[in-house]
DNA sequence: GTTTCGGTTCTTTTT
DNA sequence: GAACCGAAAC
């Protein structure tokens, strides 16, 4: 079997897919083939005889390295499923797993998600006496602690930056930081950082597993390179650090995550790290209408010190972007559902639509009216499937009985019984010495004996459901632990706890059916904590309405791509967000933010812009235009006129 | 000393 | 809607 490359592809991809080895940089304007370009490549690779096994594809999230891999399998064969691909912090716990007793800590070692982390430093501020409605919350704290451990720089020189007035205790957050690092290594977990932080450590530290490592990746291939932040570079140029075939493809217009501590600079800097490098260049844009493109390319221009791009379109048609000016958002809401009902009525499938906006709340007033009028949609919510509070209370059992020591999910576990809160599952937690298995008998016993009396008869029935199953049962069914928990307790607790109670019991079907597609419990467990909203999502939607639009942040659209796009609440103060403006740099990431969303669209793009918002005491606020909007040459967009009254 | 409950406040972006 | 705070309840 052999690949038409030529036929498939175009010259500046064709290039870069059959690049010689050695270090390459593909810089790739929006909806010019970046994915298939990957995809291509790794196929290539391939037929020219290179062991899939010895590639790692390191993706944004898991869900796009396996349509990748899934891609390149049918046009090369099955043998490109046994590349290594997904997400960094994948990748980081993947080595850790396996060599973190080289560094130091076992590999046992439990996860943290955000709310995790961010509980656990509401703790550490707690008990060294800094509570105070002056000091910064745990999500600035996490946030700039996170900064400082990503971008590599102290956090006093991170905290110094941030607040530059003479701040509020901000002497105190370095010794937070301390305690929270120190709580951690207590209850030998790791957060999302440490994850990044200590796979750099490992390939530093331990010349042998580099060694190891560098030997077996023949080819590393990276996708939105633009958004690594320094020690994700430092990860990859590790990897390839010996055979130095390391291509990385991205956009510097696309780099919406410095918050994050990601710097493109090493992304414009890649030609003077690797001098040998060859350059690519894929400029051709088979997505967009050009009045599309025109509009993206007037606000990026804003944007000097980039490398510089000029999209080309090659689709054809004389459509321009529509811009329309509302009264408030219920306008706006009414606005989108009666366009989206034209679109439909022309053919667009619903999947083919996607309303986008800056952050999450700003969706809440287009829901209730898509849910008034039935049209069906999926949001990516703010909370992800596995972060919601009855996933994890009764995710907390598994990984109980996967791991005795896992700190947290014992306090969580405990913790839903009555009369029991952060205090008294924390002493139990001491009394048992820090150990507990839900599959012991012995051990549940012990609980029960100090619990107060309020809660013996919950844990009761707790334990009356667990007699009996045993490590095998475990490892053959994980689905019944959860089954029996939540027959014995939990649907009690949820309908008592929840007003929604009947779709979180839903979910839990759906998390066994999840769970079953695991070989291991503990593959399961390794995996959460490190699913992405995207992953998770791509489940319900392929399960749930094919029939549905989409509402998504800007951010998570990232990547995709729908014929007709809405943007949201193009105000000033909203998109730009007025937070962002304050960072440095701000002006220019929201720019880039707006490009990001510009650009999903194919054949019709809408740029709303509402004058005012509601306020909760039933006030409004009132917004000027976005400068994104005001900024566009009048000519390039098609004012709709105002149609509601 | 802890937990619970009710009222109040405020929503950036994510692995 | 969920995090926070203060006061009541155990």
């Amino acid at each position: 079997m052999s690949i038409d490359f030529e036929k498939a592809l175009n010259a500046e991809q064709l290039a870069a897919v059959t690049a010689r080895d050695g270090p390459v940089l593909v810089i790739a304007a929006a909806g010019t083939g970046k994915t298939r370009t990957l995809t291509y490549r790794v196929a290539h690779l391939v037929e020219r005889g290179v062991d899939a096994q010895r590639m790692l594809l390191l993706t944004f999230t898991n869900r796009a390295a396996g349509e990748m891999t899934g891609r390149a399998r049918e046009l090369a064969g099955a043998t490109v499923g046994g590349i290594w691909g997904g997400t960094f912090h994948h990748l980081a716990n993947r080595l850790l797993r396996r060599h973190s007793p080289a560094i130091g800590f076992d590999a046992g070692y439990t996860i943290l998600d955000q709310d995790d982390s961010l509980s656990l430093l509401r703790a550490c501020v707690n008990e060294l006496g800094l509570r105070d409605r002056h000091f910064p919350k745990a999500e600035v704290l996490l946030s700039l602690y996170g900064l400082a451990r990503n971008s590599e720089r102290p956090i006093e020189q991170v905290v110094e930056r941030h607040f530059h007035a003479e701040a509020v205790h901000a002497e105190e957050i370095p010794r937070v930081c301390a305690a929270y690092a120190d709580r951690k290594r207590g209850m030998n977990a790791l957060d999302f950082d440490d994850l990044l932080v200590e796979a750099c450590r490992l390939l530093r530290e331990r010349a042998d597993v580099r060694e190891r490592y560098q030997e077996r990746f023949l080819h590393v291939l990276v996708d939105e390179y633009q958004d690594t932040n320094p020690l994700q570079a430092e990860l990859v140029d590790a990897l390839a650090g010996r055979h130095r075939n390391l291509l990385v493809v991205g956009d510097d217009f696309q780099s919406i995550y410095s918050w994050r501590g990601a710097d493109f600079q090493n992304f414009l800097s890649f030609p003077e790290r690797y001098p040998d490098a060859q350059v690519y260049k894929l400029e051709t844009n088979y997505r967009s209408l050009p009045g599309i493109l025109d509009v993206a390319n007037a606000c990026i221009a804003g944007n000097p010190r980039q490398f510089q791009k000029t999209l080309r379109a090659v689709r054809e048609g004389a459509v321009r972007p529509v811009l329309v000016e509302l009264r408030d958002g219920g306008q706006q809401a009414r606005f989108v559902i009666e366009e989206i009902h034209r679109l439909r009525r022309e053919g667009v499938p619903p999947g083919e639509i996607a309303v986008l906006y800056r952050a999450h709340f700003q969706a809440m007033e287009l829901q209730l009216e898509l849910t008034r009028e039935q049209v069906p949609y999926v949001i990516t919510s703010g909370v992800r499937f596995f972060e919601q509070a009855h996933i994890k209370d009764v995710c907390s059992l598994l990984r109980l009985a996967h791991q005795p020591g896992d700190e947290m999910a014992f306090l969580r576990l405990l913790a839903l019984l009555p009369k029991i809160g952060e205090r008294t599952a924390r002493r139990i937690w001491e009394q048992l010495g820090g150990r507990f298995s839900p599959l012991r008998p012995p051990d549940v016993a012990a609980v029960a004996e100090r619990l107060p009396a309020g809660a013996r008869d919950d844990w009761q029935a707790i334990a009356e459901a667990l007699t009996g199953v045993g490590t095998d049962d475990l490892r053959r069914a994980p689905g019944e632990l959860i089954e029996r928990f939540s027959a014995a307790f939990y649907e009690r607790y949820a309908a008592e706890t929840f007003e929604n109670y009947e779709r979180r019991i839903e979910d839990l079907d759906e998390l066994e059916r999840y769970l079953s597609r695991f070989e291991t419990l503990g593959d399961f467990l390794n995996e959460m904590a490190l699913m992405t909203n995207l992953d998770a999502q791509a489940e319900t939607v392929r399960r749930a309405e094919p029939d549905s639009i989409l509402l998504s942040t800007v951010h998570q659209a990232k990547g995709l791509e729908w014929s007709a796009v809405f943007v949201l609440w193009l105000a000033e103060g909203l998109f730009p967000s007025g937070r962002s403006l304050e960072e440095q740099g701000g002006d220019e990431e929201e720019r880039r933010l707006f490009y990001v969303a510009a650009t999903r669209a194919k054949d019709s793009l809408y740029l709303c812009v509402p004058a005012a918002r509601r306020t909760k005491d039933r006030g409004w606020n009132f917004y000027t235009p976005s400068r994104f909007v005001t900024e566009i040459p009048p000519k390039l967009v098609r004012k709709e006129p105002l149609r509601y009254g």
